[in-house]
DNA sequence: CGCCCTATTGAGGGAGATCAACTCGGGTGG
DNA sequence: CCACCCGAGTTGATCTCCCTCAATAGGGCG
């Protein structure tokens, strides 16, 4: 796997190394790269050279403790930013969970642009705002849910990410979405064919989920 | 239990209705005020009309489902502040773990100064960043740490926010504590025991814990 | 078509929850 | 000043939900 730092370094491997203007601030613009499945974004620790876009694809970030336990701290889809830190390095390790395409913005332009503009600090404000809600919500989800809850909070959550808001379907694996709810793989599978048998959801394939009753499926999230 | 909204209402409850000038903005000013312990600070839905800064006192800050599950998603101590809001209502409920004396800011005017000055929204930005870094880790432990693990990132938490660094005092129950660390209070209760006949803390009351060997304290959090 | 990785299913065990009893300590009133 | 009282905390016994370990099934890509 490589590293943002390494990366950086191959000007061949950045497919467009044009500036592109972005969130419409002046002087603050981005070039694209391109990410394969399971590869490396950047990892915890590594300095926080660059705030990320994503173009097509999706990214998890996590946490890993020494003995290897994981937490999926966030799923991250196309057209939405993520990689914002406020200290000089990241706190959590990103990977791609499909190929991916995405804008590298340097978060040094960023840190400069928010304190010339109120507009761009405002809206750093805003998205930081939008993540902690999100982490309040996974901090109940965490602490206090069943199984059967989390997964069913976990595809209500999908649903309201997606085009379709019958249709899910899930870009990560099933051990993505288990560390992600603080849950094992079996447990997510488990509770997934229970739901299925329950006529609550239907799965064409493992990827795709269809919400049959999703009345049902809010019940179930408690 | 009275609202942040009644008690506005209630000039005679307002010790000092006198602005006083907070963060070095010019424009944003608070009053003071006290709550009692357990008295509701402002509760979940409720018009996010104030930002809050701890004169003296503990408060926690939490959610709560339907059935009663509570999850705590902070503890706030004096000097620091709660309750800033992206939308126009609380998504959590505040109470008073101790006798408080709060002061009250009015967020329009928060909101107002930050997107005048720059450095007025890069202070919110900053602020919201570390509190989301707090939540990052506790997701870890909610979703990947076992009981003892818990509780001794916690004790070693407040160790880290208190004066002195090897006696810790807690403010708030067990309760409290259980249902931070997404535990019952009778798990709390045990893995303290536990700890004291490892020799590894000493509890001279209930409230006050003597870290008695931090290393094997921090080997024990993971 | 076959291989390999991911997902599913099954059996059994354990960490922490639940239910219940008891103890402690701080505040109050006699 | 001390005894009582009541809520908070501790301890014990039992249960259960989810984890662990293991084997099987499926499906996507070469």
């Amino acid at each position: 796997m490589q590293t943002v730092q390494a990366i950086a370094n191959i000007p061949a491997r950045v497919p467009s190394a044009k500036p592109v203007e972005i969130f419409g601030i002046p002087g603050v613009s981005g070039f694209s790269m391109r990410f394969e499945r399971n590869e490396e974004v950047f990892g915890e620790q590594e300095e926080a050279d660059f705030l990320y876009k994503i173009v097509s694809g999706a990214v998890r970030t996590f946490r890993v403790l020494s003995d290897g336990r994981r937490q999926v701290v966030g799923f991250h889809l196309a057209g939405e930013v993520f990689g914002i830190e406020r200290g000089e390095r990241h706190r959590c390790s990103a990977e791609a969970i499909t190929d991916c395409q995405i804008l590298l913005i340097r978060s040094s332009a960023v840190e400069k642009a928010a304190r010339a503009s109120a507009e761009a600090a405002y809206w750093l404000w805003d998205l930081k705002s939008v993540e902690l809600e999100r982490l309040q919500d996974q901090m109940m989800l965490l602490g206090r849910k069943t199984a059967a809850e989390r997964v069913a909070a976990f595809l209500l959550e999908m649903a309201g990410r997606g085009a379709s808001d019958t249709v899910v379907d899930l870009p990560m694996s099933r051990c993505d979405i288990a560390d992600y709810l603080g849950l094992t793989v079996e447990t997510v599978s488990r509770t997934l064919t229970q739901f299925q048998r329950d006529g609550v959801i239907a799965m064409p394939s493992h990827r795709h989920i269809l919400l049959r009753n999703r009345d049902a499926l809010a019940r179930e999230e408690a």
